[in-house]
DNA sequence: ATTTATTTGGTACTTTAGTATGACCCTCCT
DNA sequence: AGGAGGGTCATACTAAAGTACCAAATAAAT
């Protein structure tokens, strides 16, 4: 955040010093009229580009972001969450067991949590689920 | 694409006018320098806005879109592709079968099947699958 | 008119998934 | 010290998913 107030600080001051530049040219008839507009008009297409670059991709980061205050609004835990993950990854129980080195007995118990958690009634269910609150 | 480059015409001839009326409009003095640098600034910073967020939402919208080729190329019958969306929206067999209209029979066929095609074991893989050819 | 692809459905079977319950261990907190 | 929360694992069970066949109807294509 400060470095955006920064940059935009020192845009703001350098946009100034260019119409300032600008105008005393013209007055003085050291340079054309056409080429101050035509470097005006290129400055201000790139910073309008720029400026619509960062929002929009700041918009499709947070869609794709996961949202941690929903985890720990539905209580899942660090472990629990792992196994979500791995489901998402389409592993089966014994996989994912295998994948933490932990037993299927294990997973079963995490899955059958993450389920009631989310209050979802298959795994299926529960990545749709998940989805949907952007966790996964 | 017809109507992209009749907007982008006009927009070009908009803008040479814009230039030209600027020229004159200094020359002659009619207007302050000031006022036209600023008009032609606030123009190329919209035009600049445009631009991107019409390039951004196409990029956007691709990595959403459903890949028809890849659908057709796994042969993956409209039947199936259904049933595959059903999968996604974490439906049992069963549920799927109401849905459909279907006996449950038929969408074990219909399931089993477009694990073969999408080469998965379990339907948390086929969606994985799925999701990474951009058909669903 | 015969082939081809799609769709539907069945039986019988194996494999996974999911539930319920209980137990043990650890760590952090009061 | 006791309790809460998290993690691990087991048994025993039910439910769902998935496989391997087979069979038949339909519609489109050649």
């Amino acid at each position: 955040m400060k470095k955006t107030i920064l940059v935009f600080s020192g845009l703001i001051l350098a946009l100034i010093l260019l119409f300032q530049i600008s105008t005393f040219s013209i007055h003085s008839g050291h340079l054309k009229i056409e080429f101050i507009l035509a470097i005006i008009a290129i400055v201000f297409l790139i910073i309008g580009i720029y400026i619509n670059k960062k929002s929009l991709h700041n918009k499709v980061k947070d869609s794709n972001e996961i949202n941690h205050q929903k985890l720990k609004d539905l209580e899942i835990t660090p472990r629990e969450y792992e196994v979500l993950q791995a489901i998402s990854e389409g592993l089966s129980n014994k996989e994912i067991a295998t994948k933490l080195f932990l037993s299927e007995s294990t997973i079963k118990t995490h899955v059958s949590n993450v389920l009631l958690k989310l209050n979802a009634k298959r795994r299926t269910q529960a990545l749709q689920i998940a989805k949907k609150y952007h966790i996964i």
